[in-house]
DNA sequence: CAGGATATCTAGCGCTGCTATGATGACCTT
DNA sequence: AAGGTCATCATAGCAGCGCTAGATATCCTG
């Protein structure tokens, strides 16, 4: 009620972000087996104890990191696909591993740690769902299946991303499988 | 040497395959994150450092695991191509797509969690080259760029596996997916 | 049967995520 | 202005993790 006690909200809040930061820019200069609780809050400047008071967990605090990462995923192709009208599907597959390969550490919070994130359902998140619909709007309105096509490519880059990322596919040969579902999915 | 150190040279073995065969029956029935190394040693009745007589340590392990599961993958795959030769393509994915979700512990030992495992290299493993070549014979000896065609196609299975695995995407559209991608693949 | 190599276990290290407990200090009331 | 209340936060600790040094027991060899 008091100003006193908005200050705090305030600074709680702001304090809440300092966390999210941390872990992402630990996560990035060492990866994410390096993200530990105690480093974590050794970096924040707070005991351990405080980023329970925050989060329900390690976890919890991955999906806070995965959930900014979705917002920026989403931006990240919605320009692609506007400085493309033309191609705008290539456009944003390109985008879209461009974002897998240069922030890696982000991309596998999103996609391959355990995180508590719903997903294909009424509490989804709205980033996440931003994301996927620039993919749907790849396609034109009137195919009843464009939201299918956008599932398919979607689920091609990511494999495609991780596969490449972990060496199971050649890593050099990105574009030249870009190029291919392209032309496959988008031809008539 | 002698027929004793041929015995225990034989025990030996057997006990390797033991812990292998009991690492994955934990992690199919309670999941790789209930697989430690003091419930394996448990489970093989025998002490913790035994285990770290025969592997490395516990990446070790699900890699062994791992490269069993590529052995069945392969011959999961053999199996699906030849028992439909007019449409070989859709009989493989779908039967990859049948193993990913019927042995998701196995799945995961092979392509998320982190292993020791060589890919796309001079030491890649038999078993694993054998799989993606059921891939690349599904499409004509004189398509120069079958492997990438394989390679993309394979990519989109193991994105429609995980992402519908982790409810990304709805898992009751598999079907529909697949044969959107064969489709669109195959097709001239 | 004695000696020595080999196989195995006990015990423990440093780390993990997480939490019960208690001190500290800012706030509101009288 | 003094006293009491309450939220905030840190200290210290738990159980479990992967892994290993050192002690122990076992068995084969000469």
């Amino acid at each position: 009620m008091s100003a006193i006690s908005e200050r705090r909200e305030r600074e709680r809040a702001h304090r809440h972000q300092l966390i999210i930061t941390a872990a992402r820019e630990l996560a990035e200069t060492e990866g994410w087996e390096a993200v530990t609780t105690r480093r974590l809050a050794e970096r924040v400047e707070y005991s351990q104890p405080v980023l329970y008071s925050h989060f329900d967990g390690k976890d919890a605090i991955v999906s806070a990191v995965a959930l900014d990462g979705f917002g920026e995923l989403a931006a990240h192709l919605r320009r692609a696909r506007q400085s493309a009208p033309g191609a705008a599907l290539r456009a944003v597959c390109r985008a879209y591993l461009e974002f897998a390969t240069e922030r890696p550490a982000l991309y596998q919070a999103m996609f391959i740690l355990p995180t508590n994130l719903k997903f294909a359902s009424a509490e989804t998140p709205p980033p996440l769902r931003a994301g996927f619909d620039e993919f749907v709007s790849c396609f034109p309105p009137d195919n009843a299946r464009r939201e299918l096509f956008a599932e398919v490519v979607w689920s091609a880059l990511h494999g495609m991303a991780v596969l490449s990322d972990s060496g199971r596919i050649p890593p050099d040969k990105q574009e030249e499988r870009l190029d291919l579902l392209v032309t496959r999915i988008a031809g008539t």
